[in-house]
DNA sequence: AACCTGTATTGCATTTTTGCATATAAGCAA
DNA sequence: TTGCTTATATGCAAAAATGCAATACAGGTT
């Protein structure tokens, strides 16, 4: 595949017209219909339906297109940076997270990188299985496990501890008091057991088995709010259930699940200014917030 | 510029090899050479330092290389996608956000979307002033004012309540009870004025211009801790507040702000299935949270 | 110093791509 | 029908890109 084809492609997806692109690309029609068809034999499809009233997209054309626009961005974006020469710590950094650390602990918690490096744009990508970092799919990623690709720059973020919590509207129902010997009596809230991403996150299993969820959810965020409803007690993060006045931390010392993130990045990618700055703001930031992750009241 | 040199230029890049790369890329050495010197000349850049050991990367081909590594990702994704013929509701699609909204409505209001969609990725990207829809930094912007240009599709989103809240310890301290006519003499947390990236949120000038805020943020979630620590009382957003047991509304009939929300997308990029797939999606997600956007209890 | 090794670049013949001129076909409007 | 537009196809000369062989260059070794 010819890269320089697409930027083709693009602007007779744009004008629609075989001949008003080539005007603008500079280029004799002839030429483009030729590489067009070349694009085509190369991606073993058709991008265009050519009819009387120009090219249209098809299926396959449009899907293309998406990604020719971001890699219009890109080449633009590069252009212009490298011209003007303003390239250091700026430019977009790609985080990939699970999605409750993003929602509740990174998002929050920008605000200070926004201050001192105003030209850095964050794009937060939620992940449930996996980000391939091999792949690019983003600058950094905060893993649960450690990858074991070869390839990649690991270094270790943060503990952070998962306990039990409850609302005080489902405590005020809960005839008897909870402790460790009678969980197994409770509505619990968790998550969808095969659908666990990581194993690391199975804690369920490490407390009783006897223990059987009355609501599930592969969301963090809808057990969160299932159990503020009062559905039931579950584990949560600690730096999400903890900036919740509302919720309450039971059989504190019994139940102590631990578990770690891992920062995860590319060689190319960890030379890169700004992505360098995020990865030790990262850093920071955790160290900071020891106390949210790791409550040892 | 040639975008195909780029791809080229990512070879070389990685292996640091001229004629390691040129290996790779099936061409010959020189012209490999002479690819690069062009790409180079079209940026009015140097790229690479021609050492002993190889080529290694200046600078500007530091930048050059993290976008070309998008390029490139977006190049294998449209090739695996149109090969695989995959491409309905999959595929990223990048939203641009004001920071309260991203973190505090979007963002743990995902779920759906997530189950009924697997395939498709949110992007979040919290923007300050402006997202610029027209240049695709945005598959879809949420903003709070119609922007102007004409090759944008608007459409409302919903409209969205600011209120006065205090915190319980905030409260306590309060010698005399809070009402409409003793505002000035609070502690108030606020935005920083001349940061305001749009008038629409510049609602202290609305009350009261006697109010001297002791505390300000540009972001709203330090305007949050803030008045949640019980520094003083503030303006906020219904959606976040209200999700927030501890903070007391204040004042609930007198201080009463209305803004609203309009999605923005690109013509092209409406016609992306997964792009109007997350429009639609937000557009009920409004709809349902009323209660939360507008609370008029 | 002469030589070897691994590197990138240059000169030149060959191949490919390009632009132009021209031809063909298909749809549509007067 | 004719005339207009638009896209594709073809032949061909001009221009550009390519591969190969030769060259240059820096470091280290004999």
């Amino acid at each position: 595949m010819n890269w320089d084809d697409i930027k083709l492609f693009l602007e007779v997806a744009r004008s629609e017209r075989l001949s008003i692109a080539a005007k603008r690309l500079m280029i004799d029609a002839s030429t483009l219909s030729r590489r067009l068809h070349k694009l085509e034999e190369s991606l073993a499809t058709k991008l265009f339906e050519r009819t009387v009233d120009g090219h249209v997209l098809t299926r396959d054309g449009t899907k293309l297109l998406q990604f020719a626009r971001r890699m219009e961005l890109d080449a633009v974006q590069a252009f212009d940076e490298i011209k003007e020469h303003k390239y250091l710590n700026s430019g977009r950094v790609r985080i990939g997270v699970t999605e409750a650390f993003g929602s509740f602990f990174i998002s929050p918690n920008l605000t200070k990188l926004k201050q001192n490096f105003p030209n850095i744009q964050i794009e937060l990508v939620h992940f449930a299985r996996d980000v391939k970092i091999s792949r690019n799919e983003a600058d950094i990623a905060i893993a649960v496990e450690k990858p074991k690709s070869t390839s990649t720059i690991i270094a270790k973020l943060c503990d952070y501890q998962l306990q039990l919590y409850g609302h005080a509207s489902y405590l005020e129902h809960a005839a008897h008091l909870i402790n460790v010997n009678n969980l197994s009596k409770h509505q619990w809230v968790s998550y969808v057991d095969n659908l666990l991403f990581t194993e690391q996150l199975s804690y369920l299993k490490e407390l009783n088995a006897d223990i059987k969820p009355s609501f599930q959810s592969t969301s963090i965020t809808s057990q969160y709010s299932a159990i503020k409803s009062g559905l039931g007690i579950g584990i949560l993060p600690c730096f999400l259930a903890e900036q919740d006045a509302s919720l309450v931390r039971l059989c504190k010392n019994e139940i102590k699940v631990v578990r770690s993130f891992y920062l995860v990045t590319h060689p190319e990618s960890k030379r890169i200014s700004q992505v360098e700055t995020v990865w030790q703001y990262l850093k920071a930031l955790a160290q900071q917030k020891t106390q949210l992750l790791m409550p040892n009241d």
